[in-house]
DNA sequence: ACTCTAACTGAAAATTATTTTCGATAAGAG
DNA sequence: CTCTTATCGAAAATAATTTTCAGTTAGAGT
């Protein structure tokens, strides 16, 4: 996957150092990353990388659905390198580790049927699973 | 529904002015509220109510499963007063007004299909609707 | 009812996550 | 190569929540 910088160049942003450093963090990534985080491995890449321009930058690919955000108990986010079509995430309780899935039907069931006995008009919803993934499972 | 105050005893919690004040706030509100606007609503109850004893109320009442904890964009989170058997809610986008929901078989079928899926041994979920409720939907 | 003790309280201070401000820097169009 | 403007990073500001701590009070035991 590198089709990223044409992304963020059609959207009209420019592909700069940080931005470079903060992908390359995420790619390499094993489970999602709070921005302290982000900003501890980027500066690997980019040694003035500051916390400020994580956040901006996280945000920005959130926005162009190249990154995905993780709700943590505890309240402070993490983030996640988006696997297209798959919009939804499985978290391990024990090393954190994430895999993203599809909602797919069921989901579209469930708001359908809540629709109904609501009444409410849906346009959104916060989906996220947690769980212990298969190698934790063996230990 | 006044057996929140047994709840609380049976659990070895005492009966306080404080707490009281804000089950009365939860009970008459239209929409799920923030910490903030508990201590606002509380302090008509109880005068010397205090922001750090409505955090620790609503934690508490989470944790028995009195209230119910919505997560809002903008990082801050609002709390409901639970209906029991469900656990989900609807929050209207326009007015703010939330409805709770049982999760159901699609729920179900869905955990089924994603620990087919990815492995993981899924034990749990957060699930939020959004949308419009009916009142908004006319205006 | 009265006492007594641990649970509870609220103000102030501390902490944590995130955002704003602003002058300096650098991407990339021309 | 230049020049415009998006972007950068440090410091300060803000917002939400938690901790600390000395004083208060619920309610079990008498």
């Amino acid at each position: 996957m590198v089709n990223w910088k044409r992304r963020l160049t059609q959207a009209g942003y420019r592909v700069t150092t940080s931005r470079r450093a903060v992908m390359r963090v995420l790619e390499e990534a094993e489970t999602p990353l709070t921005p302290e985080q982000v900003l501890e491995r980027g500066r690997g890449h980019h040694g003035t990388l500051g916390l400020v321009t994580v956040y901006r930058t996280l945000d920005l690919l959130v926005e162009l659905r190249l990154a995905r955000l993780i709700h943590r108990r505890g309240g402070c986010h993490a983030y996640l390198l988006a696997s297209p079509g798959h919009h939804h995430a499985v978290v391990c309780q024990r090393c954190g580790r994430a895999i993203e899935f599809a909602g797919g039907e069921e989901i579209d069931s469930l708001v359908e049927r809540i629709e109904a006995q609501t009444d409410y008009q849906i346009d959104g919803h916060l989906l996220q699973l947690s769980g212990i993934c298969p190698d934790c499972q063996c230990k």
